[in-house]
DNA sequence: TCCTGATCTTAAAACGATTCAATCGACCTC
DNA sequence: GAGGTCGATTGAATCGTTTTAAGATCAGGA
């Protein structure tokens, strides 16, 4: 390990069938790599100060610093500004594990999500942190990118760091884990799903409002023929979403809702469905489309946007994604969507972990928030 | 704090012009509650384990426990063994805090990203991730979103922490902090950025390299009369593509670069771009668009490829863009791009930094890697 | 003067894992 | 059987902070 030679690393794998061509043939990733003579000043390393140290160089004692950091009010102005004037010479800090240590856990909460490039659940990690930070708690932020065990590890981690508490979007099913953490004194908050036995507190959005939501958006611009792109249908956020659909479009007699079946959430799936319509004659084609995701929005707005396509968005069809990603509002004709309160997801689940971490005893709570309609052209 | 109320947190402030309609009219983010009678059993939190319990159980002493932990070959097997179900047992679980007391630093190394949105950092998190866990370490990752504030909050948590590194894209000038965190023994290493006055140790890729390799295909393809849109000039790594595309042209006699200038890496800067070439005679297009980055390239591509333009890709125009972002392969035309080797560099900084906390009187190093062309559809 | 509080400060005992010098056996050799 | 060697195990010291009971100092009232 300790002779990293330039170029010795093998690159990364190459993922799709895309021709590939290094900057310079022969190398995938060749490197460059450049020493500087300078070195660094010997021994800078003073050992880092510590409240001894602090202590001493104030005349105190070592209580008495401790005093100044975390209850100033049981100490005279005279000594705590000595104290400080010794801390900023001596560039004092903390060291938080003797601190964790003695405290029993840390201070600080762990948040697991399913897809850290999902806006949905950066902007629900930077509102725990927010709320966490009003609190003098940090959060750090762990991928699991749905892989059980990359849940798993970051569970252990949270463990042997004996985390505050535990923030997360479960893969798999990890009550049993949880549950061990309970009992270790470490509070679990579920965010995005709910528990399916109850037994621990969430936080999550109410897919099926959502649904009707869009839907009924439709509905009230004067659209009939709704069409439903998505799937597959085992995952419970899209099964959820075409529930809403339905029960919305139940309640217009003369409305029809028409399912099209995708194997996957992605623009190209959406893209197909929508190269599918363009090819229907006019008259066949819905009026309509919710799709069950932006992504899914966005193929199919590519499809019917398409040269040689002949239909017009929204004046022959009115379209509606759902998550409202940045690159809903950028789309051509910019997306209309469902947006879920991510932020306020996170403040409250941080709030109830924080009640849960003070005082064990409290019951598990299920706390399901309501999505807003983001209207765009894409549906006027 | 105590008291949360079921719509008492306000809503997450709206980002943009849209109207927003909330499913239930009168609360912009309205939730429901549901508590369960249930309650935890009460006082199943049987004060963790610690090693003092586990020896008693084993019938040995804290120091074989630890040593069957950490140095296995200098206990005898049937000792071993006996630890390792008192282990099991008790459902023992290092406590890391007392663990990092004891070595002076923890065994996490931190990652300061300037957008965790971007799958460029994420891949190279993940790179770290990977290298750091074959070392028996683990990454935190921190998303400073490009603000200095929150770069500042993670530095300090990772002093207080007393991490064994830290990982940055540094947002602004921080190699006083930097400097600060190496004298406490905490070295860092930057990622995607060079350290202006090489005093720190840095993994990048070579941009300037990547703009001639992008015009230099585009060139090997039989284009001439080359656009580079991009900006602002200001941002390093667009000067730098630019750069390169210049150095790749002025090896042609024949060729002509056009810059384009926008003011922002964004679709819709691109799209007005795109736009803009659409609204001119054929003969006044260039007959191949490099884009400083996939988002401009995709904006464009959406301008050429609208109803009503009557502009092929790459027919008349052939287009490549910048980071290869997930996107990139899923519009419309599959688009050209470079890719960096964003997981190797996650990778190579971790050796580097695990190198030198091993050793602080290292010289530090930059290392360039070189990106790779991927070539799809739009520049065939 | 002495006592009573009030206020401020101190010293020592935790917290839990690691480490290292010391000890203990067991076995071998002379 | 004494002395030596080697491996396995022990136990006390240590890391840096917080906490707490006890101590010190001072002011005011009896």
């Amino acid at each position: 390990m300790h002779s990293m030679a330039c170029g010795r690393l093998s690159s990364t794998p190459i993922l799709n069938r895309s021709k590939i061509v290094p900057a310079s043939a022969g190398m995938m990733a060749s490197c460059n790599e450049r020493r500087t003579g300078a070195r660094q000043e010997a021994a800078g390393n003073h050992m880092a100060a510590s409240v001894k140290d602090v202590a001493a160089l104030a005349g105190v004692s070592v209580g008495t610093v401790s005093n100044v950091m975390n209850r100033p009010e049981k100490v005279s102005i005279a000594v705590a500004a000595r104290v400080q004037t010794a801390i900023d010479q001596l560039g004092f800090v903390r060291n938080d594990a003797a601190r964790q240590l003695r405290a029993g856990r840390s201070s600080t909460i762990g948040l697991v999500v399913l897809d850290v490039r999902n806006p949905f659940f950066t902007d629900l990690a930077r509102g725990a942190e927010d709320r966490a930070a009003a609190d003098g708690f940090s959060v750090i932020l762990g991928n699991s990118d749905e892989k059980a065990d990359r849940e798993a590890t970051y569970l252990d981690l949270f463990e042997v760091q004996r985390m505050h508490g535990v923030l997360i979007s479960p893969f798999g099913d990890i009550t049993e884990r949880l549950r061990r953490l309970r009992e270790r004194g470490i509070p679990a908050v579920l965010v995005d799903r709910t528990s399916a036995d109850a037994s621990f507190s969430s936080v999550s959005v109410d897919d099926i409002a959502g649904g009707a939501l869009a839907v009924g958006h439709l509905l009230a611009q004067g659209r009939r023929r709704i069409a439903f792109i998505g799937g597959p249908l085992e995952i419970q956020q899209v099964s959820d979403r075409l529930d809403g659909a339905r029960t919305a479009v139940a309640t217009h007699p003369d409305a029809t809702l028409e399912v099209i079946p995708i194997d996957g959430l992605t623009v190209i799936a959406g893209r197909t469905a929508g190269t599918d319509l363009v090819g229907r004659a006019p008259t066949d084609r819905p009026d309509a489309v919710f799709a069950a995701n932006d992504l899914v929005a966005m193929g199919v707005l590519q499809a019917l946007m398409m040269q040689g396509a002949d239909v017009r968005v929204p004046g022959q069809i009115a379209l509606i994604g759902y998550d409202d990603i940045d690159f809903a509002s950028a789309a051509v004709v910019p997306l209309s969507s469902i947006r879920q309160p991510s932020a306020l997801i996170g403040r409250t689940a941080v709030e109830i972990l924080l009640e849960e971490a003070a005082d064990s005893t409290l019951a598990p709570r299920q706390v399901v928030f309501q999505p807003e309609l983001v209207v765009r052209e894409s549906t006027l």
